[in-house]
DNA sequence: CGGTCCCTTGACAGCGTTCAATATACGTGG
DNA sequence: CCACGTATATTGAACGCTGTCAAGGGACCG
């Protein structure tokens, strides 16, 4: 078992991160060139843990490209398969009756998809890209099977699936306790956290998302969004070139999220 | 494979609940008169999975009294195991640095305890009992060996999980889009579908927390919550007692939540 | 019986939503 | 390459909901 993903767990969990408040996410795991199975660049939950005489066997794992706006799976459909990110990013949103959406998270090259379709058996919310992208298709049951004789690969996807839990716990937080400028501090910090864990640099950020996919993620309206953006701007904190965003000054953003993190 | 709790889950997902709006849960396993392991009344997820032969072996189960106000486990602690309640009920928060909670959930009768903690190792949040309660006491170290070699205890636990994150994902929407009278609604609904569950009433409801807990849970403060249940009662939805609740229209409180659900 | 905790209600202020207008970027087709 | 239309982003003004502050009543406990 690798120990950077749980260090890095720990850190982004409320109350230890070294960016206080920033919004949790599933760590990326450590990079690697290629994933041994489907021959793409960097690893995948199940490539990267199958030894090598399970993972001659295990077919269930390829990569499939997705055009920015397409769908990886839609609201409705079946559950057979997990997806991780391999390249771009995406976002999965629970559909409203009236047409609307809330945007459940944002997805970056590593993180898995599909988790939330485990129980039920049928996907409860649409998974789109945000740019065009890559992903990695895991067939579970094949994955299940090839844990039950693996150890490190179950505990694996047990703490893929733990972390994904607390990370929406510290979104409740968010959406339960902040105004609008502290969520949008900490959804930017959480960002540009996980940009650096990926390699990428931290600032300037590219925002592959609209504002009103931001705004749903926070539970706030495209307007507040903008205002709050606008806010943290005058006062220094960050430059925003539309879908380009610098941070100016992270320690004064952390303080921004101050007691609430 | 049981398939209750499969229907069930599906039915309290998102648009496809019989209480639209309702905020998702997960499912009570199907009552038992006893547990095999433990002897306590009601089964729990090791207990009721494990085949004979290795029950005898699976020497990680046990139950604890938790007497109202106490901890099962506390923020900090490390992880060694999941619990169960049996009964009773609790509610776990994540500590704010300046000494407010957020309160992640309500926990009834076969609810899951700790799932959380896993990815970190450390538990994140507070689990305290709200009345005099039991917990089952699940070592995880050993919960994962025995499901090595049992595709279904894996299974049930991979979907406890999932049903998990599916739950947040509904608590998410509630956050993020409704109003005061459609969280406090939502949130009783979904209560009343989970005491029928488990075969009690639905109605009247005994609410074992205080209205700042709810409002805790529903990112609203005391006094909105309070409002909202008399603009709930003066409306003639429901008929609230202290701690004791009356729900007087399903119907109209499941038109309340309206198009959001 | 007194004290504390919990719940409810009122008045007011503040923040976010709504409605509206403007500006800019992007995509498409000429 | 330019022109146009659409989508996206920003900003302003007024309104409404929720938070804040304050007061009072009632339940429970020692």
């Amino acid at each position: 078992m690798r120990v950077e993903p749980l260090a890095e767990a720990a850190r982004m969990l409320p109350n230890q991160d070294p960016a206080p408040g920033a919004m949790a996410s599933v760590p990326a795991p450590r990079m690697r060139t290629q994933c041994a199975i489907c021959g793409v660049r960097e690893a995948c939950l199940a490539c990267d843990l199958l030894p090598a005489p399970a993972r001659a066997e295990f077919t269930g794992c390829g990569s499939r490209r997705v055009a920015r706006g397409k769908h990886v799976y839609r609201a409705g459909d079946a559950f057979s398969a997990l997806f991780t990110v391999r390249s771009g990013s995406c976002k999965t949103c629970l559909p409203l009756p009236d047409g609307r959406e809330q945007v459940t998270g944002f997805q970056l090259s590593g993180d898995l998809l599909g988790l939330e379709a485990i129980g039920a058996g049928v996907h409860r919310c649409n998974a789109i890209a945000l740019e065009d992208s890559r992903v990695c298709v895991i067939e579970f049951a094949g994955l299940e099977a090839a844990a039950l004789p693996l150890p490190e690969l179950q505990r694996h996807l047990h703490k893929a699936m733990s972390l994904e839990i607390a990370r929406e716990h510290a979104l409740m937080l968010v959406l339960g306790t902040m105004d609008a400028e502290e969520r949008l501090a900490s959804f930017l910090l959480g960002l540009s956290q996980r940009y650096a864990d990926r390699g990428l640099p931290a600032t300037p950020l590219h925002l592959h998302m609209k504002r009103e996919e931001i705004g749903s993620h926070l539970g706030m309206k495209v307007e507040t969004v903008s205002r709050a953006l606008s806010r943290l701007r005058d006062e220094g904190l960050v430059r925003p070139e539309l879908r380009r965003l610098h941070l100016l000054d992270l320690a004064a953003l952390s303080a921004r999220v101050g007691a609430r993190g």
